[in-house]
DNA sequence: CCATAATGTAACCATTCTAGTTGCGATTGA
DNA sequence: TCAATCGCAACTAGAATGGTTACATTATGG
């Protein structure tokens, strides 16, 4: 199982905290929406909570709770979260004697920016509290 | 090197046959500007030919040679032929039981589909005749 | 006809990534 | 005190990728 599918739950897992927005939920709550580990979610909702998304409370009655309103958190801002390398790498080698292989690099590097200028503002479009509003109440 | 430059190679090997379009090249060649071994190319170029962007001849002076004009290769069309799945994945378990996760990969594939809706017109707006542009003759 | 130079492909290995799991210390509330 | 919970480290299993070797097949040129 190397697909990855860092995103998709994450955004699950927020949502879960979003539908009930103010209810801490525990990391086995999430788990077993997500049908996953315990363990897998609170290593995800670490991420996010650095990117300042959660906000966590340990101890009995503990759990997890939104860091901010749900309408302030746009699927971009998880997207930059929890996925740190954009959509395609750049081949790390090439040979530098070769014209094309020296050109090759800033080139990509220009598409990849270009991609990725287009990508944002379409997950910037869509926030949790969009998303809560499509799960029945 | 788990990184997926299959993209960033497969443009680059098919930007030198551009470069120097008629011209056959083998797959040692390629490899060389690419700093890889060529059985790697010749992997990835399979693939290439089967979406009929490049063409193969066996025997000696064989090699490589674009399946047709390099203003009618998109970066689209490199894309899609070497990459299957979307940027990201659905995961494929979830729990039944919760109204959430019920709704959640109907949901992420509406997204993931607006994602690549963007994307799909961006690529295609560059050419293997654009790249050859940028390279030095 | 034969040597040479190529592709196509299978097999295998090393590395890396992801998810899953166990265990345990620290913290909090009842 | 006790139970619930996060945080984190360590380990495992499985998959994907790229690199490498090997070999059958095919074409060219003398």
């Amino acid at each position: 199982m190397a697909a990855n599918s860092r995103f998709a739950v994450a955004v699950h897992a927020l949502s879960l905290l979003a539908w009930r927005e103010g209810e801490r939920r525990s990391s086995r709550e999430i788990a077993g929406s997500v049908a996953t580990n315990p363990v897998v979610i609170r290593r995800l909702l670490t991420q996010l909570q650095r990117a300042g998304l959660v906000r966590s409370a340990h101890g009995a009655k503990g759990g997890f709770v939104l860091g901010r309103p749900a309408a302030r958190i746009s699927l971009y801002a998880v997207y930059r979260a929890v996925e740190e390398g954009g959509f395609f790498a750049l081949p790390e080698k090439g040979n530098d004697a070769c014209p094309v292989s020296c050109r090759m690099k800033g080139f990509l590097g220009g598409v990849f920016s270009r991609v990725e200028s287009k990508v944002a503002p379409e997950l910037r479009k869509t926030t949790l509290a969009d998303v809560v509003r499509r799960l029945p109440a």
